[in-house]
DNA sequence: AGCACA
């Protein structure tokens, strides 16, 4: 009896986590990686002592969470082999959705107080004047994708142009994606021009399989890459 | 190995 079959689930439960990665990093490397598989409703990860190493991705589809688990079995993930199983439980956000979210009352103080904070913050919020001002209410500043180009595009070549990537993309997270198709060299990100990125493959095929499989991949919900050849 | 929902 082996201890990962349990039933199928729409969460998946991933183990043997590098424990060095920072929660807010591994939460993203998971959802791109895992966004491959179908959409992805939550990315749970806590550092505590008993659940660091450890994460639940939460699919729309169970289909998904099933394609997920065989995918990335023993995946090489910050250098070592995630285990996959299914959670055994249903996850939060889902008993949400379908109304049959009963909060534990062991949390209950603490969502309050968690309330009571928020309420607070807010109120500091309003008290600075030019507070909305600053943002331009979606959250996220208006892409920068370039001016339009009157260039055409360069010619087929064993390097990818990556752009519009949301800022908090590092080149690991890059890595663990494009490390997936053949002939993988490596990831050049500069750090004077966020959003943007170089792959090298080894040669101009293993570029455009790279390129046709990721094309518009979301790393975040907004962020659809786009991939295009250097210029050489 | 460890199954949560900061």
């Amino acid at each position: 009896m082996l201890s990962g079959d349990l039933p199928p689930n729409q969460t998946v439960y991933l183990r043997n986590i590098n424990e060095k990665v920072k929660k807010e990093e591994l939460k993203r490397s998971l959802y791109a990686l895992c966004s491959q598989y179908g959409r992805i409703l939550d990315v749970v990860a806590l550092k505590t002592s008993k659940l660091r190493g450890q994460a639940w991705v939460v699919f729309s589809e169970i289909t998904a969470a099933t394609n997920a688990f065989r995918g990335l079995q023993d995946f090489d993930f910050y250098g070592k082999r995630m285990r996959v199983q299914y959670a055994k439980t249903q996850s939060d956000c889902l008993a949400k959705e379908d109304g049959s979210y009963a909060p534990k009352e062991k949390k209950r103080k603490q969502e309050e107080k968690a309330a009571e904070k928020k309420r607070q913050a807010e109120e500091a919020q309003q008290s600075s004047p030019d507070a909305a001002a600053q943002s331009n209410g979606t959250g996220y500043q208006a892409s920068r994708l370039g001016k339009p180009s009157q260039e055409p595009p360069a010619p087929p070549n064993n390097i990818l142009f990556i752009q519009n990537l949301p800022a908090e993309t590092t080149s690991m997270m890059l890595q663990i994606l494009f490390q997936q198709y053949p002939g993988f060299r490596e990831v050049r990100m500069i750090e004077a021009k966020p959003g943007i990125a170089f792959v090298e493959y080894e040669d101009d095929n293993q570029s455009m399989v790279a390129m046709q499989a990721l094309q518009g991949f979301k790393i975040t919900p907004y962020n659809p890459m786009a991939i295009s050849y250097a210029k050489k």
